[in-house]
DNA sequence: AATTCATATAAATATCTTTTATAATAGTCC
DNA sequence: GGACTATTATAAAAGATATTTATATGAATT
């Protein structure tokens, strides 16, 4: 069989036009009408019905369950290319998100360069959200993901190796800056500055509001910690971030949060589960688990 | 590219052998090598290497990462064509251990059969980890599996629906039928008719001997319960069954297990994650899920 | 040196895929 | 209601790809 003729067949579940499809892919309509033949005839069974009264395609039971196979196959193939385009640079790609690059990668770095491998991995930002997606499908090799919940995923395997709790940053001059502690239920009338909803931070924070019930006034999202901290020092508000954000400045203070079953900042190694990690990405693994493993953090 | 040239690469993996490939397909041992080297200028990296002076084959990083993603890609559609094979039948087929199908699938039966439904369900049995295989290149659709922990697999969606301790059983003339209950350690000295190794009992089991830090004397296993039992009756031995086991016979007789921390029986409901239930489908599972359920069961 | 085993290459043949050209079917527009 | 449009199907020809046949190469084995 050829993999073409799947091709063509999810772009139609998808776009329900035959000539469409075509366009899409360059080629003639008829092409498409003879590939998904072909299928048809391969599997010996209707995959979509032609309705011209309604002028719409009905994708059969047969044709949606070979769609989600078809989708699966030409994403392997397609991760296939880029591992194995990456193999031949001899290029290993690192996702990370911008706090975990911040806090632990520095260290990491410092002894992938003592090992000499450096100049061989490549890093990719991204919100951990988006990161998971990138490893998925194969823009990266291998990532450090944080969650607020163990990562369970289908196709890539998790290895938590640190997990630290969510603090309260507000500026040096602001009333709660004398305290050390504080319960979230306090800040019901603060203004907030937060990260972009893409950060799992997002989802700790609802989490925190929802569970005290109260809608807290954000007044500002960004995706940076510094224009964050900056805007914190100002007293635009105050924000949540976890403890690793240190900000190394004296205008702003941090306080402990003192709520029960807090969520928390759960950091992982994560890779793909059919990735062969060559002796290369063996060594980086083992640097990643000296580093940040129980044993090698701080 | 055509997914021939992916199964004969796949083979080739194992059998390092360009000849027998061949063979192996009914083609001629020039079709494999022109295979791979499609492959080679397609994926634009080596994938096997030719090494005249040992005569073997050495498969290349890049080899062995294709042939990852070629046997999920020949599995895939593997499982599509069984899938939509059975899907024209209208047949779904549910793969069940001995033991759940003794206990819970007459109750399941009468219900798909009040539905008129039992005429489109096959059944297959075998353990329980045979059928988690099965299961996952498509043999079967739906699955009652056992369990000691609960069932967490990669491709497969498992979903618990009751618990039950294991118990031991021994012939009612038997020194300890007097007993209710029991604790392992107690057993040190017993002989043992067991089910056969590939059903989960036989984890269970080996845990508990383990934490007693004894090597139980296991004098005959079998997969027939009833064997098990005439064999128990007769004094061969004592056995180690689930409680759901119930024996409904008076020469046998039950002891609960004291131990603290026991291994439970656990029964889930499992199918592929990729599977797309058909209507028909989605009421087998509702009739499961409403038979064995909470709510549903005794 | 001759033989064997394993793989590669080249040309011919066989098979599959795509295009070109055209037909069929139903809906839309005036 | 006939012309027109949009969409998919079909048949034959052309183009591209896969496989075979026949033979070569290279190293190990006898």
């Amino acid at each position: 069989m050829n993999t073409k003729d799947l091709a063509y067949f999810h772009q139609l579940i998808s776009q329900k036009n035959f000539s469409q499809v075509a366009d899409h892919f360059g080629v003639t309509q008829p092409t498409i009408t003879l590939a998904v033949q072909r299928l048809e005839r391969e599997f010996n069974a209707r995959l979509v019905h032609r309705d011209r009264v309604h002028s719409q395609l009905i994708v059969t039971d047969a044709g949606q369950q070979l769609d989600v196979h078809a989708s699966a196959v030409l994403r392997s193939l397609h991760v296939a290319h880029q591992e194995i385009d990456r193999l031949t640079q001899q290029q290993t790609v690192l996702g990370l998100p911008p706090i975990i690059e911040n806090h632990y990668f520095p260290r990491v770095a410092a002894r992938l360069q003592a090992a000499g491998m450096l100049e061989n991995i490549r890093t990719i930002e991204g919100g951990s959200k988006w990161l998971r997606t990138a490893l998925h499908d194969g823009q990266a090799d291998i990532g450090l993901l944080g969650s607020t919940a163990p990562l369970s995923y289908n196709s890539l395997v998790a290895e938590e190796f640190d997990r630290q709790p969510f603090s309260i940053f507000v500026a040096k001059n602001h009333p709660l800056a004398r305290r050390k502690r504080i319960t979230f239920s306090e800040l019901r009338h603060e203004r907030f500055v937060l990260f972009t909803r893409s950060f799992i931070h997002d989802s700790a924070f609802n989490q925190l509001s929802h569970r005290n019930h109260f809608r807290p006034n954000v007044v500002f999202r960004s995706a940076d910690t510094h224009l964050i901290m900056n805007l914190v020092a100002e007293n635009v508000g105050i924000t949540f971030l976890t403890a690793l954000v240190d900000p190394h400045r004296d205008d702003v203070v941090r306080l402990d949060l003192l709520d029960d079953e807090q969520p928390a900042f759960i950091s992982s190694i994560v890779y793909r589960n059919n990735h062969v990690m060559t002796a290369a990405q063996k060594r980086v693994l083992e640097i990643l688990h000296a580093t940040l493993g129980p044993t090698g953090s701080r």
